[in-house]
RNA sequence: GUGGCUGUAGCUCAGUUGGUUAGAGCACCAGAUUGUGGAUCUGGGGGUCGGGGGUUCAAUUCCCCUCAGCCACCCCA
């Protein structure tokens, strides 16, 4: 254990940064409730077997992003790496297969073993949209729509665009593949040697290659969008169309793919520039075959799953939280009586401090630095004839009030 | 995992062609002001110069290793 550091790539949130998180991850819940998402909670540990059956052995979070250990009893357990295989799992697990239509929404921790940058952490928190049991392209239209909401209540979303593609159906990815695959090959010598081993595992990833050879050969290349068959370009016209009516703007991005092996048909990814190579703020598509891959019925699905902390990085200073009532007493006697005050207060709905510690002066200071709107001050003599001196910190104004009517002569003041 | 840049007080940064007790601003604490905050003035605390090793009479400064952050790749939220 090196130093008083924390775990590389983890964090503390102090509470200045953890209100925006808040911020984001509150937006994205109340939003998401509004589109009828109710919230669950799986475990941040999973059998290791969860995500890489379903994440694919070729997919970069499974061969060296998982954090997965031994647990005592010899079972390998995994961090979750993010939020869909959990709940899939989650579904099966509970019976809920019988329940379909089913949308959740989820938030919290996840964990990837990557070098940290900027907008990329080892633990990291995303809020996450899953709607399962829904074929029809209204679905991914739904998410997108909410997806845009958030943002636009966010008010991040002249810094954002969305990108869409489709990956087709298992049939339409067979056939593009087997196209693909003869293309490249044939301009091997041209492609660069992550891209050589993408052409083995993946071929569709070299499409995200920011290689210039690679590049100038993808140019070239098939597009998926041209293999499609009829269900496959019929489900991406829908789904178009579906955005356009919704009056959602996207772009189009033929070279959008996705890493996990789940995904089908829809792929999107709400970028930015803001935050240079880590772009992606809220992203996702659709799964239908990873139900039926871990072992369950075949279901139809789609989902997304947002960074907390890069929107955090975006947005605006939430708004400052309530200001506080400070009950100060003056001199040490009153502090019982003082107290007994700030507990009535307290009750009665205010944010309320208590100072008691060195001379009057101090306290004010202290009043004042929390940012209190008003002070209550209490010394012998208001105690004795159950009154409080209330002083406006605003102003500077000082009324004597009553002890009884107190509440009312502060309610100016929530 | 690969390549590069950076690391001095809580924060932002000075500094040293290697030389006594390493500085400033902001922040913090105390006093001027023991029944009144914000301004001002005065004083104070706080540093293993990221860590370890080496060279040297002497290292914050030069060399090596290591840790962390940042940038790009890879990949993604």
């Amino acid at each position: 254990m090196p130093a008083l550091q924390p775990v590389r790539g983890t964090r503390d949130i102090l509470p200045e940064e953890m209100l925006r998180h808040r911020h984001v991850e509150q937006t994205a819940f109340e939003i998401a409730a509004r589109y009828g998402f109710a919230e669950i909670s799986t475990p941040i540990l999973e059998f290791t077997e969860v995500f890489s059956r379903t994440l694919g052995d070729t997919s970069d979070i499974v061969t060296k992003e998982m954090y997965a250990f031994e647990d005592r009893s010899g079972d390998s357990i995994t961090l979750r790496p993010e939020c869909t295989a959990g709940v899939a799992r989650a579904v099966l697990s509970n019976g809920l297969a019988q329940h379909l239509p089913l949308k959740f929404f989820c938030r919290g921790p996840m964990f990837r073993y990557e070098r940290p940058q900027k907008g990329r952490q080892r633990q990291f928190h995303q809020v996450d949209v899953e709607v399962l049991g829904v074929a029809q392209p209204m679905a991914d239209v739904e998410i997108i729509a909410l997806g845009a909401h958030i943002l636009e209540a966010l008010g991040v979303s002249e810094k954002i665009t969305l990108e869409l593609n489709t990956l087709g159906d298992g049939e339409s990815r067979d056939a593009y593949r087997k196209i693909l695959v003869e293309y490249l090959a044939e301009h091997r010598d041209r492609l660069s040697d992550d891209s050589l081993t993408r052409l083995e595992r993946n071929p569709l990833r070299i499409f995200d290659s920011k290689d210039e050879g690679d590049r100038a050969v993808v140019a070239g290349a098939p597009l998926l969008t041209d293999s499609l068959n009829g269900a496959s370009r019929e489900f991406f016209d829908a789904l178009c169309e579906g955005l356009q009516a919704a009056g959602i703007a996207y772009r189009l991005n033929p070279h959008l793919v996705r890493g996990l092996d789940y995904y089908c048909h829809t792929a999107f990814e709400f970028t930015t520039e803001a935050l240079g190579a880590q772009g992606a703020v809220l992203a996702g598509g659709r799964y239908d075959g990873l139900m039926e891959q871990m072992g369950g019925p075949p279901t139809p699905a789609t989902g997304w799953a947002a960074g907390v902390e890069r929107l955090a990085m975006l947005i605006e200073d939430p708004a400052p939280t309530v200001r506080p009532i400070a009950v100060v007493p003056v001199g040490d006697g009153p502090h019982h009586g003082a107290f007994g005050v700030a507990q009535r207060l307290r009750r009665a709905g205010f944010a309320v401090e208590m100072g008691f510690s060195g001379n009057l002066a101090k306290r004010m200071k202290r009043a004042n630095k929390i940012n209190a709107r008003a002070t209550v001050l209490l010394g012998e003599d208001e105690l004795a004839r159950d009154a409080a001196t209330v002083r406006d910190m605003d102003t500077g104004e000082q009324s004597d009030v009553p002890l009884a009517s107190l509440e009312t002569h502060l309610a100016r003041y929530r």
